[in-house]
RNA sequence: GGCUGGAUGGCAGAGUGGUCAUGCAGCGGACUGCAACUCCGUGUACGCCGGUUCGAUUCCGACUCCAGCCUCCA
């Protein structure tokens, strides 16, 4: 089965074809920043993670470049009210938003362009727009793209144009020819953070930085972008009327655009005061639980971030570590080997339908009941069953923990009884046990569950874990 | 108002023109000193109204409701 993707542009899923056999050019937008990364920006990380990881292991040589905005007007703000130069706070958020991505287990992308860094890209691009007539410098020093000038203007987010002109919304400047127009080059004032153009000293606006980037590093037609929920319009609308309009080509053959989170089924804004930073969901919640609950939803629809869902996502991954913990030092199943196996092939067909990992998952779990059934008789076939399903987690970045070391530190409680406490009581439940005082070894039971800990009795002797 | 996508059992969440999703929770049973883990069994689920069809949750049309975007936002 080939590969489906589901295209923003045309609305469908559409076969996937790629510009060079083989391989695949992926342009996934970043983040501005200015502060922590949130549960949102984590959700498109973590897709694209995951894609970008299925694609590999079937052997597509992805090229996967994911920009960092890091010159914008709310980074000079953000600086300004710390009182810092807004290259220190952009150097720091960047090394805190890599270490929540290794915290998730995001891998990092081939290339990771930096909008200050192409300074020069960026400025040739607005050059060429300028020259072509798609672009003006007003009267207030700004450059501004010429929206009437390209008529297939709204083809991705499926707007009309002259809708677009009659909507009151779009921020009316009195520089502006047009309303809808918008800007390649801002002039600032020389005491602020800017660059030396052609039309003055400045900046550059947001939509013209993944432009010059996407097209300086992966040419002018490549094969798939991606992005946020938030992006087709104006971002992405934009980025193409800029891009076409340079080079006179298709920019993007497939769009791919991430679904929204989320917070108790409510909106998730400031003003509502229910952002999440990935840094804040991480001291309640396990890193793998996170990852998981993230693709335990199709990477389109629309998730809510909540307690109860953290939960069960929590209650649906240890389902995978308790069969994998009598398998501790398994390892995964090599590729060529796990073609033969039916889960694999289903796990397959489900993520070649347009990223299925739920579907994916479905495959795995009843990879898991066969694994425990066939347990109790056959530990050869459970043994390469354990190896499969890590295997088939790997690909997705999910089960590559030591199982004891997850279901210890899994729970979402903080603080609690030290391990040495737990098997402190746990020895002493033994002795009581092996007096036949079961009374006292129940007590103890009802004593550690009563802290968040769960023992199982086993021919190995107790296990425990934090639930 | 415009655009896009939804509406599935207690919850989460796939999928399909007619025999199973799956996970969590529940109930009954097996296992266990008792539990936990595990296994087996168990739920008249597909928003509403029409149409097509031998048969629709699945296709078509209308309706209702929900979400995202239309303004900086992943």
């Amino acid at each position: 089965m080939a590969l489906q993707l589901y295209n923003t542009l045309t609305r469908k899923k559409d076969q996937f074809k790629p510009i060079n056999p083989g391989k695949i050019d992926l342009y996934v937008c970043g983040i501005t920043v200015y502060d922590y990364c949130h549960i949102g920006h984590a959700r498109v990380l973590v897709a694209f993670d995951a894609i970008t990881r299925y694609l590999r292991s079937q052997d597509w040589d992805v090229n996967y470049v994911r920009n960092i905005t890091d010159i914008d007007d709310k980074i000079l703000q953000r600086a300004d009210e710390n009182k810092e130069l807004y290259t220190d706070l952009t150097a720091r958020m960047i090394d805190a938003m890599h270490e929540d991505e290794r915290a998730l287990g995001i891998l990092p992308p081939n290339l990771e362009p930096r909008a200050t860094r192409h300074m020069d890209d960026i400025l040739d691009m607005v050059q060429t727009l300028v020259d072509n007539h798609y672009a003006y410098r007003a009267d207030n020093g700004d450059v501004y793209y010429r929206v009437k000038r390209f008529p297939d203007y709204g083809k991705l987010s499926n707007k009309n144009p002259d809708e677009l002109l009659s909507g009151a919304r779009v921020g009316v400047t009195e520089a502006k020819e047009d309303p809808r127009d918008f800007a390649l080059w801002k002039a600032a004032d020389e005491s602020e953070a800017g660059w030396p153009s052609p039309w003055g000293y400045g900046r550059p606006g947001w939509h013209i930085e993944c432009s010059a980037m996407s097209t300086c590093l992966l040419g002018e037609t490549f094969d798939i972008h991606g992005g946020g929920p938030d992006l087709p319009f104006p971002h992405h609308e934009n980025e193409i009327a800029q891009s076409e309009a340079a080079t006179g080509k298709h920019f993007v053959n497939y769009w791919m655009h991430a679904g929204a989170v989320r917070v108790d089924n409510e909106k998730m804004s400031k003003s509502l005061n229910n952002f999440f930073t990935i840094r804040d969901v991480l001291k309640k919640y396990h890193p793998e639980v996170v990852r998981y609950f993230l693709l335990s939803s199709h990477y389109r629809s629309p998730i809510n971030y909540s307690e109860d869902n953290l939960i069960e996502a929590r209650q649906g991954l240890e389902r995978f570590y308790f069969a994998l913990q009598n398998f501790a030092n398994v390892t995964a199943t090599a590729q060529g080997e796990l073609e033969n196996s039916e889960y694999y092939q289903r796990f397959v067909a489900a993520m070649d339908d347009d990223f299925n990992t739920r579907e994916a998952f479905s495959a795995m779990y009843d990879l898991v009941r066969e694994l425990n059934t066939v347990a109790r008789k056959n530990q050869t076939k459970a043994q390469a069953l354990a190896g499969e399903l890590k295997a088939l987690g790997g690909i997705l970045g999910v089960l590559q923990e030591d199982p004891e070391a997850f279901l210890k530190g899994a729970s979402s409680q903080t603080g609690g009884l030290s391990d040495a406490a737990i098997e402190a009581l746990i020895a002493e439940r033994e002795a009581a046990k092996l007096a036949k005082n079961y009374t006292r070894a129940d007590e103890v039971r009802e004593e550690l569950k009563q802290q968040g800990v769960i023992l199982e009795d086993s021919r190995e002797g107790t296990r425990w874990r934090r639930d």
